[in-house]
DNA sequence: ATACACTAACCTACTACTAAGTAAGTGTCA
DNA sequence: TGACACTTACTTAGTAGTAGGTTAGTGTAT
């Protein structure tokens, strides 16, 4: 296969188990078992964990930009793109699933440096989009900062109780969000 | 040094690192090292990590009846008494830390089976602790089991954020809390 | 004497990471 | 056209370090 596609494929593979598992508990062992490759063609995809770390970093925030050119596309309320973006972030997380930045979060402290800046500069961005799209609802920029924070703080935390407590957290909290964004 | 201080004293550091690095990233090791004592030791005081994980969601469910206990025995508004729950969790956790509770969710797929089962009754409980705060400011419990997942999604998900994005989202959390529960 | 609290030394499995080698292809020059 | 240098995408076989866990034995207080 050549380069780009496996490096698309490994980095993909890897955000799903971090999104199951977390960056410092998923292994180039079982990545690489289920590629069919071997740890080491992994290590020359991405010489270190922490260059695939800072991949899949990358390719989180490629995704918020889609997220945001897609919304901004949309004719519908502004309130509505609010809740679209929240419903699209959703979507790409399984119910045995967690946000991968908060799965990168949860981490934290044993992270390299290195990915500690990319993690905090992806989060920053997330909470810059979602206030943005509130800036379209109310003109408050402080309020809206806030507010994002507090949306994207209850998303993530219910992604996290759905797995001691079921699936159907998310329909409470999604009404309980679009009562805050009003 | 006496078995029921020892024990005391183990889960007591164990607790710690669970909330500075999860379940599955601490080790006996450490934890040895640590207390000035061997791997060994601490197998005999708890044969397996998952032990030592029952131990810990037992602390934790005597910590949250100690804290509703000391919050019924206070004689303020309702509304203070949840926000007084949220205040003492907060106050036990460092600002390089995370909720416990949030950290066994992060590592969920991967805990022994009986310990999910601990983490998911310990879980339970917290929500039922804040839901029966808020039956004394409304009289609504479907309502209230929907408030209470959010204030403490909402929490913990900023616990979580903190550590990418600094201290004072903490202040501009409990803010909007306030005005959820009222 | 016996139970308790502990240690030294070990085991197996798994982690990230590396060294050395190879098959298949690409580009270039006589 | 074909020989040569070089690259890509891998493999096999390792390294050192750490994980959870075990076994057999030691010191001590009652």
């Amino acid at each position: 296969m050549d380069m780009e596609n496996r490096k698309e494929q490994i980095i993909e593979r890897a955000l799903v188990h971090i999104k199951k598992r977390g960056y410092l508990s998923f292994s180039y062992d079982h990545l690489s078992k289920e590629l069919g490759l071997t740890k080491a063609s992994i290590h020359y995809h991405f010489e270190k964990k922490e260059s695939l770390g800072l991949a899949i970093c990358d390719r989180i925030e490629i995704g918020l930009d889609q997220m945001i050119l897609a919304i901004n596309s949309m004719h519908i309320d502004p309130r509505e793109k609010t809740m679209e973006f929240f419903r699209m972030r959703i979507s790409h997380i399984n119910s045995d699933e967690i946000c991968p930045i908060s799965a990168f979060q949860a981490d934290f402290p044993y992270l390299p440096e290195i990915l500690k800046q990319s993690v905090q500069y992806v989060t920053k961005k997330e909470i810059g989009c979602v206030a943005e799209l509130l800036q379209d609802v109310h003109k408050n920029k402080n309020k809206n900062e806030a507010k994002a924070i507090l949306l994207l703080s209850a998303m993530k935390g219910a992604l996290q109780y759905r797995r001691a407590v079921g699936g159907e957290i998310m329909e409470t909290i999604s009404k309980q969000l679009e009562e805050i964004v009003q």
